[in-house]
RNA sequence: GCCCCCGUAGUCCAAUGGCAGAGACAGAGGACUUAAAAUCCUUCCAGUAUCGGUUCGAGUCCGAUCGGGGGCACCA
């Protein structure tokens, strides 16, 4: 490459490869180690998934990550700036069967991909602390950890209806079934009875959603607002109804306990214990167990269908309302949830819209029990949910909702029928999956000592070596057939007995790995409490927003179990959140079948990484879509070489004295510098490159036709926008570095300190307004006094002649901006 | 059905309740050039979805409507 060449005009390409062998040795995002006096900050971007090379979504996320990250190093932070692959799941295994090798070959493959592709985007990740969650050495602590849940209960197995995913032939959490469908595949979704292992995640729901308050103003208010309504806590009343024929009476579930006195049936869910028991030896056994039947083969996309007639079993039993001795008639449904509350609920068809629907179709009874002011529900169909005077309700009647429902409440508790309850929409997170390529789960089931944790001197449990193994989905685990591996010895009594074959939904992988890059090679724990306490929490999260329940949730999750197992000192993991939106082509989201996809190694081809970096992070706010269409990365070019040539320009010597150069320019150098700095750590970082765009065209315009490029301010300009431009065009800012005289690297330069006498302009350009419309404006001194500054509006001539004498009726003066007199 | 967010030039987007325009894309014109590219300069374009309110003053706050996006969804 010769010299001439890289005078000519800015080449990035060979920029690129100029640079990144020099940046290899030099490392300037190392962090610290123990003895670094800098303060520290955990910058910290959502680990990615080895599914092949890195996207246009890559592209967008790690250019913000990298900007904050940056951003932090030169303000003098001891930033950690990590990066590790989520390498266990589906794709890889479906990869596997496909061309029929080990999973692990393609996802090494992958990550090596992924990693180099990162190096070449320059991305600031500290590369010492790199970890693969398919490694050994790290799902060896998934299994420690899901030993120490299982020792606290909080890992354990039931018998129940389970999401299927018929395409991926394994179970699916809650939390992956997406309208009915699987999440990954598509398939639609349907139950099937499983025992399977679950994290008790309902254990801490309040907390979960209590300490969202700490993250108020830290968190996008959209996630937290997402989590909430996941965990949908509901404030209610259990209340026993007493069931002719049976000794134990039923508790049913309600918001609405002022409403008692409206129930006129009850209803049970049809697939719960309850309802089965309800209908045993009935003469409408029979029609009841068709009815299962029925219920059982429709998929979720059936039962989530909104216009979807109601059905049920008259059970022909009675229930009776404890609070008037009215005899209730009890049906099976499928509209009420058996997972949900108690699986039983009364049914007060006037005030619950589901309710009436069900009476409708029923032909039962419909009683108005509040007077909303509204039509009768049994004529219009509509139910009445509003506030009003209770009425046909006894010792109730006149009273309005909120004290009804104290009242009833104090009755019912009084009278040992009930009393108020919680319930939650979360459900425990199901973490066994039938499918190899994840974690086993490190239990062994022993006929005489039942289900035994694998010992800590055991672990790793290693997968089995997957040749040999028919990884094909077929609705048990491949590990099953690794006979060898299965048969073992009880670890308890050394008797025969054999391994759990499911593998950990890989949710759990990434529940903790934050906790990890402190000490990413630690053989002898999961993490290093010192490393810990010094890094963690994480200061800046930075990911997409397709992770605001799963993965943030489990987290915390996670760091709240490890809080109260007294193995952190924190119960909140990410202080501060940053979703970035999608990149999207012509407004919808890419992919191949809809042919607007486009590939990332194209663009840096064709543009350069700085130039597809700055396209990016300048696009707008970072949480809006980035619209491909309506980028110009080729504008993004045309402004990197403008400020590139900038630094061909500056004559003067690198370290002359600045305080001698021109003012304005100098006034807008850290003007530049203040208001981007203030636009970066409040997220703006479009306002930051456009104050950036700003200084260049000021200082262009010094050179062409001001104080000329001789002049210290131009390099003081010039330099401040390579230490500005570096933190999102890493390659051109280093160039421009070295083209004013410095050595590498520009990362680790500083931002240069703001003088705030500098921030001062001499004359502030005043408005002046009669009834709020401007009628001149004026020259002040910032510093003008209130007093003053009214004085020099109301002596204006324009004003003089719009009062014509008379006197104004009020006069609102903001110096050294504006003066309103009111007529 | 319930909840949340957002509507500013042709486009993407700025604007602590105080001059609607910071920045860019696209367009137009000019300088340089034999010409083109590149570069530099100049320039057109909206009154902030609609209606009402609060205020000396509203893109910004409040209410309603319309439009767009998102979340949850038979959770009693």
């Amino acid at each position: 490459m010769s010299i001439e060449r890289e005078h000519a005009a800015y080449d990035f390409a060979y920029v690129q490869e100029k640079w990144l062998p020099i940046w290899d040795k030099l490392e300037p995002f190392k962090s610290g180690r123990a003895d670094d006096s800098r303060p520290k900050k955990y910058v910290l971007d959502m680990f990615p998934y080895p599914s092949g090379d890195l996207h246009m979504g890559h592209a967008e996320a790690y250019a913000l990550g990298d900007v904050i990250a940056r951003y932090w190093i030169q303000k003098g932070f001891n930033v950690m700036h990590p990066i590790g692959w989520d390498a266990f799941g589906l794709p890889a295994e479906n990869a596997a069967i496909k061309r029929n090798e080990d999973p692990r070959i393609w996802t090494y493959e992958n990550i090596a991909t992924q990693k180099a592709s990162m190096r070449r985007y320059a991305c600031s990740f500290d590369w010492d602390r790199v970890f693969n969650t398919c490694d050994p050495e790290y799902y060896k602590w998934n299994q420690w950890l899901f030993t120490k849940l299982h020792e606290r209960g909080l890992a354990y197995r039931k018998d129940s209806a389970v999401n299927w995913c018929p395409g991926c032939q394994t179970v699916l959490a809650n939390e992956q079934v997406v309208a009915g469908l699987c999440e990954r595949c598509d398939s639609a979704v349907t139950k099937k009875k499983l025992n399977q292992w679950y994290f008790k995640i309902t254990d801490y729901a309040d907390r979960l959603l209590d300490d969202m308050s700490e993250l108020e103003g830290k968190w996008p208010e959209k996630v937290l607002m997402m989590q909430r309504n996941w965990i949908g806590r509901s404030q209610g009343a259990n209340v026993q109804f007493v069931i002719e024929g049976r000794t134990e009476p039923v508790t049913i579930y309600t918001t609405r306990p002022d409403t008692l006195y409206g129930a006129t049936f009850m209803v049970v869910a049809a697939d719960s214990a309850l309802a089965a028991e309800l209908a045993h030896g009935t003469p409408v056994e029979a029609e009841f167990n068709s009815y299962l039947e029925q219920i059982k083969a429709a998929s979720d996309i059936d039962r989530l269908a909104t216009d979807r007639p109601k059905s049920g079993v008259d059970l022909k039993r009675f229930a009776i309302n404890p609070v008037n001795g009215e005899k209730l008639p009890i049906w099976a449904s499928d509209y009420v949830l058996a997972d949900y509350g108690t699986g039983a609920i009364m049914a007060v068809p006037a005030h619950d819209q589901r309710d009436l629907d069900f009476a409708k179709a029923m032909k039962l009874p419909v009683r108005v029990v509040v007077e909303t002011g509204e039509e009768d529900p049994s004529e219009t169909g509509i139910a009445t949910t509003g506030d009003g005077k209770i009425v046909n309700s006894g010792a109730l009647n006149g009273l309005s909702k909120a004290d009804a429902i104290a009242a009833i409440n104090k009755q019912l508790e009084a009278d040992g029928l009930g009393k108020s309850a919680r319930n939650y929409r979360l459900r425990d997170w199901l973490v066994s999956r039938q499918r190899y390529w994840g974690t086993p789960i490190p239990i062994v089931h022993c006929e005489k000592c039942g289900e035994v944790a694998v010992p800590d001197s055991e672990l790793p449990l290693l997968l089995p070596d997957a040749k040999g193994l028919d990884l094909k989905p077929k609705g048990q685990s491949p590990l099953a057939a690794a006979t060898e591996w299965v048969n073992t010895k009880c670890p308890k009594c050394a008797g025969p007995a054999m391994r759990d074959t499911d593998t950990m939904d890989t949710f759990v992988d990434s529940s903790w790995y934050y906790l990890r890059y402190p000490s990413s090679t630690n053989a002898t724990e999961p993490f290093n409490r010192a490393e810990i306490d010094t890094w963690l929490p994480v200061d800046q999260y930075v990911g997409g927003v397709t992770h605001a329940i799963l993965h943030l949730l489990y987290s915390r999750f996670f760091t709240k179990v490890l809080y109260d197992m007294k193995m952190l000192s924190f119960t909140e993991p990410f202080t501060r959140l940053l979703n970035q939106g999608m990149v999207v082509m012509d407004g919808s989201a890419m992919s191949k079948s809809r042919g607007n996809l486009v590939r990332l190694s194209d663009e840096l081809e064709n543009h350069g990484v700085d130039a597809i970096r700055l396209s990016m992070v300048f696009s707008g706010p970072p949480e809006d879509d980035v619209d491909w269409a309506d980028v110009s990365p080729s504008g993004s070019v045309k402004f990197l070489s403008r400020a590139w040539r900038l630094s061909g320009d500056v004559t003067s010597a690198p370290g002359v004295d600045f305080t001698t150069g021109e003012v304005s320019l100098r006034k807008a150098t850290h003007k530049a510098l203040n208001d981007a700095a203030f636009a970066v750590e409040s997220f703006r970082f479009n306002v930051a490159i456009a104050r950036v765009m700003e200084l260049v065209n000021a200082t262009r315009k010094a050179i062409d036709s001001g104080c000329g490029p001789t002049d210290p301010a131009v390099r003081e300009a010039t330099e401040a926008i390579a230490i500005m431009l570096s933190l999102v065009a890493p390659f051109t800012a280093e160039e421009m570095w070295e083209r004013l005289g410095h050595k590498p690297a520009i990362a680790t330069a500083g931002w240069p300190v703001v003088d705030p006498a500098l921030l001062v302009a001499d004359e502030v350009e005043a408005v002046i307004q009669i009834n709020g419309k401007i009628v001149d404006r004026m020259n002040v001194s910032p510093s003008i006094s209130e007093a003053e500054f009214e004085a020099a509006a109301l002596a204006l001539p324009a004003v003089v002649v719009a009062l014509a004498g008379s006197t104004p009726k009020k006069v609102i003066a903001r110096a050294p901006k504006l003066v309103n007199i009111v007529l």
